[in-house]
DNA sequence: ACATTTTAATTTGCATGCAAAGTATTTACA
DNA sequence: TGTAAATACTTTGCATGCAAATTAAAATGT
């Protein structure tokens, strides 16, 4: 019987699992400049994007799951990033919303990408480019089913 | 200012958080029917590619977390899927083998690429190779440094 | 209106990823 | 040779990702 399936060379989720993990490691330290963890940054780019939204739509936007949201919400709060309160139309909704000092962190934060796109020498933006594109066919053949 | 580069939908590191949590819960339904998780596959394939190698080369070869290896190994070595001696030359190395069981399970686990592959409808053989050779550039790019 | 179902969040338990500290051996070096 | 440095693992603490159970509130159906 061949195994070559199992190879794990010719793995993309090993691919993946290790691009995903060295980024997320390549992110670490600037973030850790501005007091932030990974899934925290991305959380703060919805909002940047998008300010008063609901929990479940943050969950949409950023794809952290649900039960992982709660706690990083919590802890933002704590850290005065973000106030969170209770939707008056729907009660069952909880509203995020940027403080003045979770607005103002943006422009240090500006800083981020920059510093991570200096790590590419093999990759050119076009490269860069042309793999999102395939993750995102990636992930769209994954999503349903 | 422009924060295009703070935008959501323009992240590299975005896209592969979702491509990889996506894969990894693709993964997730097959593994359970061999009682696999996604960490603990990953080391079968590499022991069965080369048995009998040290914790060491186990790390090397899957880019596990060294402090999480020690967890993963234990509880494969209570599924009874491998063994853990030390190496008599130098004791501060512990072999891994697998066991028969540990063997055995290969030819059920090469049912999972293949059921991984057919969920793939929007992206082709052509598509992935090239996926994969992108991100070995990134992988290398964040490597060092 | 009332019971059923659906939706929005939170909580809990398990399995990592990762940094940092700790232990046991082995190597290297003065 | 004796000590410092390096190597191979393990342990611990924190932050998720995810499934499943739970709670609260709103929407549906009869």
């Amino acid at each position: 019987m061949a195994f070559e399936q199992l190879q794990l060379k010719n793995q993309l989720c090993h691919r993946l699992y290790m691009a995903s993990n060295s980024i997320a490691r390549a992110y670490r330290e600037p973030l850790a400049a501005i007091n932030l963890t990974y899934p925290q940054y991305v959380v703060m780019m919805a909002l940047w994007q998008q300010d008063q939204i609901t929990i479940a739509q943050l969950i949409q936007t950023t794809s952290i799951d649900g039960g992982a949201m709660t706690q990083i919400l919590k802890k933002m709060e704590d850290k005065a990033l973000l106030t969170i309160v209770k939707d008056q139309d729907d009660k069952r909704k909880r509203l995020v919303k940027l403080t003045h000092q979770g607005q103002g962190l943006k422009v240090d934060a500006a800083e981020v990408p920059k510093q991570i796109m200096c790590k590419f020498s093999q990759v050119d933006a076009a490269q860069l480019g042309q793999l999102m594109q395939l993750l995102d066919l990636v992930v769209g053949d994954l999503k349903e089913n």
